[in-house]
RNA sequence: GUGGAAUUAGCUCAGUCGGUUAGAGCAUCAGGUUGUGGUUCUGAGGGUCGUGGGUUCGAUUCCCAUAUUCCACCCCA
């Protein structure tokens, strides 16, 4: 038996619903809000990937679904939704056009991780990115539209909120933090060493608990701000405080992909396991410009759709259409001309095979249809079908002729 | 990429200190005197015990490899 490979699911019945369900939700929320939908290929050149997630972080340095194709083209599965958004923006040339640009989009992303639950080989993300707003309002927004969806799915959260500082506060903070770290010299562990060279503010998130008690002390960035960074991060908090989302601030909240800057945020879930991240996102203001575009301030979120599946809250099914089958074999011919009567207005299923009256009212039931029609041997005799209201408990005889006149 | 656990019916799981017909619940299907469901009773079907090797008279059970899932790292959505 030939199976999927390995981290990549077949999304199928039950999940699929809760899966449509969560698109249909927030999608439905992404346009209240302004945002278009943008679909952009699944498939980009490795360059894109190396110069915005950065070459530093884990998805790019040994995640990729990295291959040449036949034409020679150096190319990669996209390991996440934000770089090619930016990359159809700047390449549709709405940097120079100017103004604002507001999209959500959805679709598999794929990293060539060890799977675990929560986390796959093909994953789904829903995003939103935002081009052209410098306010700090256009963050709270974001923040805004993230907890609006996790409450119209009726799942609960934390948020982490943080910020990661400009070009004019972040590169004089990461000396100070470079010489902390040397000042601990080898009591750190391997990875914050590795890290310390490769993305030093990594350290501050490290989950090893000598490191951290070493980190107590270390210089926070949320203290070295600059005053537009300050500025800015105090008015965030002041918006959260206003429209009463609760937050707490995470100084050691430092998003994996090299291209954020000033807010950064994570939403984070307590019972789904290990991987607790359900949506991250933040400002990126310096990105467009790292992909040639001409300098364009952004914020974006992307929500990762496997992590919310067990916690979304299906709304009551309800039941809905006909079911429709026959007693005797004879019957089935006017039953599939009753169906197709039905089915210009109803959802409308046929079983083939003829049953017992019981079978089919238990067919009807498994199939969630608010009505089950059959034709018997009775109803052959005058020309009708039997129609049962399975939530009123009514029942009645209906001449063929007036079955969805 | 590192360390560990698991894999038996469609699903959730028992079980065999290696022995001939591998069990349960749920689900499916069929019946309960001839046409009334979701909440009853009875019965039936369904498993080369993840896959490939090895040890053995004999392996679902022991050993090795491999695949997948899960847990902890790592990382992130």
């Amino acid at each position: 038996m030939i199976q999927s490979l390995r981290g990549m699911n077949d999304i199928l019945s039950e999940d699929y619903e809760r899966f449509e369900y969560f698109i249909t939700t927030a999608s439905t929320i992404a346009k209240r809000y302004g945002f278009h939908y943008i679909e952009t290929p699944l498939l980009e050149e490795t360059a894109l990937f190396k110069r915005s997630v950065g070459e530093s972080s884990d998805i790019v340095g040994k995640e990729m679904y990295q291959f040449i194709d036949k034409g020679d083209n150096d190319v990669c599965l996209r390991p996440e939704g934000t770089a090619g958004v930016v990359r159809a923006f700047v390449q549709h040339k709405l940097d120079k056009k100017g103004g604002i640009h507001r999209f959500y989009y959805h679709g598999a992303m794929f990293r060539y991780e060890r799977p675990q639950k929560g986390r796959l080989r093909q994953f789904h993300q829903f995003g939103v990115e935002s081009f052209g707003v410098d306010s700090v309002y256009e963050d709270a927004l974001m923040i805004m539209m993230v907890a609006d969806i996790l409450k119209a799915l009726g799942i609960g959260y934390r948020l982490k909120l943080n910020s990661l500082g400009d070009q004019n506060c972040m590169p004089s903070y990461r000396e100070k933090l470079i010489a902390f770290i040397e000042s601990c010299g080898d009591t750190i562990c391997g990875d914050c060493q590795r890290r310390k060279s490769t993305n030093p503010i990594r350290v501050l998130d490290c989950k090893n608990e000598a490191c951290q008690a070493l980190y107590a002390n270390a210089p926070k960035l949320i203290n070295h701000l600059c005053e537009g960074c300050q500025s800015d991060f105090d008015t965030l908090k002041t918006i959260l405080d206003q429209h009463n989302i609760g937050y707490e601030i995470d100084t050691h909240l430092v998003r994996g992909l090299d291209y954020y800057s000033k807010t950064a945020f994570e939403f984070v879930s307590d019972n789904i396991g290990s991987q607790s991240a359900i949506a991250g996102g933040g400002r990126y203001d310096r990105l467009i410009e790292f992909l040639d575009g001409k300098p364009t301030p952004a914020v974006g979120f992307a929500l990762g759709i496997e992590r919310l599946m067990e916690l979304i809250v299906m709304p009551e099914t309800v039941r809905d259409g006909y079911y429709l089958g026959a007693m005797d074999a004879v019957a089935i011919k006017p039953i599939l001309l009753c169906a197709e009567k039905a089915r210009r207005s109803e959802k409308a299923v046929v079983e083939y095979e003829p049953r017992s009256l019981k079978a089919h009212l238990k067919g009807a039931d498994r199939i969630n249809a608010r009505y089950c029609a059959v034709i018997g041997e009775n109803e052959l005799a005058q020309n009708s079908i039997w129609v049962k209201d399975l939530v009123e408990k009514t029942e009645s005889l209906i001449p063929l002729n007036d079955f969805f006149v």
